[in-house]
DNA sequence: CGAGATATATACAGACCTGTATGTATCTTG
DNA sequence: CAAGATACATACAGGTCTGTATATATCTCG
C-alpha cells in the first residue's frame, strides 16, 4: 500500500466553501458533483460557476479534466482508507471482529443521505480499459490493489490455508453490499453481509 | 417478475451484422458499444456510422438515445436471465445445486474477453438518481428487482427461518463476485465466492 | 406496374464540451 | 511601498453532442 499524503483531503469535508484556497475549493465542489451525478455528466464550468473560482485558475491547479478526476478519487480513497483504519483499530485486537468492523462501517455510511455507491466501482464503469485516461485507470487499479492489501493484513493472523480465497470473499462481500445498498436503498436487511462475513470467517477458522 | 418479449434479443448475439434489419443492427451494434466502452461515451453518431443506417432510420426506430439506451439494457437483462433459467434448471431439482448453478454461471461469463462487468451497476454509475432519464432509472430498478425475485425463488424450498438474510447475501456474492471480476480481471480465486454461497447456505439449513 | 412505406444521404441548428488567450485586479512579501 | 505571484472576468476556438429538415432512392406488395 503506497503511502499518500492526506493532508490535503481530510478536512475538507468539514470546512464551508469560502473558508478554503481555490484548489481545495474546486476539490470540494467537484467532489461532491462527481459523486452525485457522475464524472461524465459534469462539466469543468459547471465546476468552476458552483466552486466560485476563474477558469483561468481551474486550470492553473488541474492541468485537465482527467486530473481533476483522478485527484477526485485519490481523495475519495483516502478518506476511506482513513475511516477504515479508524474502524478497525477501534473493534480490538481480534481479526474476527476487526473484519467485521468494515461491515459496521460500511452499513454508517450507508445511512448518509448523499450515499450513491462506491466511487471507484462507478469510476470503473465510466473509464473503462478502452478510455484513453491512463491516470484515471492508474487511481482505480491502484484503489481495488491497496483494498485487496488492507483486507489480505486483517485476514493475514489467522493463519488460515486458503487465505486467498477467504479475501476475495470478504471482498465480494464489500462490493456486494455497496451494490446492494445503492440498488436497493434501504430495502435490504442491514446485517446481512455482516453476518455472512462472520459464518465465513468462523467456517474457515474451524477448517484451519 | 414481468413477462418479457425476448424474441427481439434472443438472435442478436448469433448473426451477422448485414444479415439483420436495420432495427436490430442498430440494437447489435449499440449493445456492444455500450457495454465495451459505456452509455455517455458513444455517440448516437458512431452507432449510425458503424451500424451502416442513416440518421433518421435510427431516429425512426429510437425516439431518443435514452430510449436505445434503455432498449439496450432490457435486451442485456433478457439475455442475462435466460442464461440463469437454463443453468439453473440444468442443475436438478435440488435448491442448493441450483443456486450454486448461478456462480458456474457467472464463472463462465468471466472467461470471455469481452467481459466488462454488471451492464446494470455500470448502468446505475452512469444514471443516478438525479439523471432526467425516467425509462432507463426504471429498467435499471426492474432488472434488480427481478434478481432478487428470482434469487428468493431458489432459496424459497429451503423453508428457511432469515430467508430475505439469505438472499441478500447470495445478491452481495453475485454483485461481488462480478466487481471482482471486472476490478482485477483473473487475479481471483474463481471458485471462492461459489464456495462461499455453499458455505452460506449450509449453514442457513442447519440453523432452520 | 405503381403507390406507399421504408431506408438513404447530407446538411444544419443549437447546445454543450474542454482548453486557451487576453487583460485586469488583488494579495503577499521583501 | 513596490513587484511578483495569484486570482479574477470574459471572450473565443475548435470540437462533439442530440435531434431535425430536406430531398432522393429502394423495396414491398396489392
Amino acid at each position: 500500500m503506497k503511502t499518500l499524503d492526506v493532508s490535503e483531503y481530510l478536512d475538507l469535508e468539514s470546512r464551508s466553501l469560502d473558508a478554503l484556497a481555490p484548489r481545495q475549493r474546486i476539490l470540494k465542489t467537484a467532489s461532491e458533483l462527481f459523486y452525485r451525478n457522475s464524472i461524465h455528466t459534469v462539466g469543468i464550468d459547471r465546476i468552476i460557476a458552483e466552486s466560485g473560482v476563474a477558469k483561468m485558475t481551474f486550470y492553473k491547479h488541474f492541468p485537465s479534466k482527467a486530473n481533476l478526476a483522478a485527484t477526485y478519487l485519490r481523495h475519495k480513497s483516502a478518506l476511506w482508507f482513513d475511516m477504515l483504519a479508524t474502524a478497525t483499530e477501534q473493534a480490538g485486537p481480534a481479526p474476527l471482529d476487526r473484519v467485521l468492523a468494515i461491515f459496521d462501517a460500511l452499513n454508517a455510511s450507508f445511512q448518509a443521505p448523499t450515499f450513491r455507491g462506491c466511487p471507484f466501482v462507478r469510476g470503473l464503469a465510466e473509464f473503462g480499459p478502452d478510455a484513453e485516461t491512463p491516470e484515471v485507470q492508474a487511481t482505480l487499479a491502484a484503489y481495488f490493489h491497496d483494498l485487496r492489501k488492507f483486507v489480505a493484513s486483517l485476514v493475514q493472523p489467522l493463519k488460515l490455508k486458503n487465505q486467498e480465497s477467504v479475501v476475495v470473499q470478504i471482498l465480494a462481500l464489500i462490493q456486494g453490499s455497496l451494490v446492494n445498498a445503492q440498488a436497493m436503498r434501504g430495502g435490504v436487511e442491514p446485517l446481512a453481509t455482516r453476518d455472512a462475513a462472520k459464518v465465513l470467517l468462523e467456517a474457515a477458522v474451524q477448517r484451519g
